[in-house]
DNA sequence: TTAAATTAGATTGTGCACAATTTAATTGTG
DNA sequence: CACAATTAAATTGTGCACAATCTAATTTAA
């Protein structure tokens, strides 16, 4: 790697995030989605209505993204979408019973790639400890949803 | 976090990426600088002429990405291209005397970022590893690339 | 040596990300 | 109550990423 870019950690962060979801990405076309309404469709529980902003809250994600995420998934039939009968601002979002089934089998896909990464179970857990430290100091704002 | 995503690598990933990326794009804002024209001016040396070939290899972004960043950057005035006298399918970059010049400033710009994140030593090191053996493990034509 | 194959870069099309703005609904306050 | 302030989602605009295609230049091989 070029001179300064080698010890750039956010540098190693961004190629890696993009490999990674590149390789979601190839393995998820079957079912039909994108890396995004991959996470979208994990973050939703099975039995659960959810808004917009909160969904957002859990992904990072804000309604100029989700939206059009949102509004594909409902056309593919993984979710629906509904006015709140309580606050006409929001959008309630839940599965659909495709989304249910599309949904187990997710997993999979999950197993698959961190197969190809063969990382060893102990750098698994000091990554997801250093990084979740990383987002903890940079969205101090966030803390609880990281279970700290 | 949500149930299904807490252990999500990729997630965990994909969000401290993004967030730290965000963290440099404001700060590279006064450059007139977005993060991929900042990695592009850090790829390349002050006396370096390098085809978008090689640089796409050394920031892993393809001609798809970097013609118009590089396009930016040249008009923005930190770069020049050039049709190579030799083989005039390539172009050759190299930066301008005010990219040489920005290109002193931008470690300052990563310094700053660094210090937001608050991490240690040890676990800068620690990440910095386990990122490029993902890296190597999911890119292993470019294992070289990584100083390995 | 020239036609086929390869290569470099540019272009096109799709899909995020995210800031900023807009619209409509709700809440808070005098 | 009325109206200002706030809020949720959608919309708009910019800038990547990356696959796929295209064009032109170069290389290979019959």
């Amino acid at each position: 790697m070029p001179n300064h870019l080698d010890n750039q950690l956010c540098f190693l962060l961004y190629a890696t995030s993009k490999e990674i979801i590149r390789q979601y990405t190839m393995l998820l076309k079957p079912y039909d989605l994108t890396y995004t309404g991959y996470i979208a469709i994990l973050a939703i529980e099975d039995d659960e209505q959810i808004t917009v902003k909160e969904l957002g809250q859990r992904l990072f994600l804000d309604s100029g993204t989700l939206t059009p995420v949102l509004k594909k998934l409902e056309v593919t039939g993984y979710v629906r979408r509904e006015r709140s009968k309580d606050d006409e601002r929001q959008m309630q979002i839940y599965l659909t019973k495709a989304g249910i089934e599309v949904r187990q089998k997710l997993p999979e896909v999950s197993r698959q790639v961190m197969k190809q990464t063969n990382i060893s179970e102990q750098q698994y857990v000091q990554l997801k400890n250093a990084l979740q430290d990383i987002l903890l100091n940079d969205l101090p704002i966030k803390d609880e949803k990281l279970g700290k």
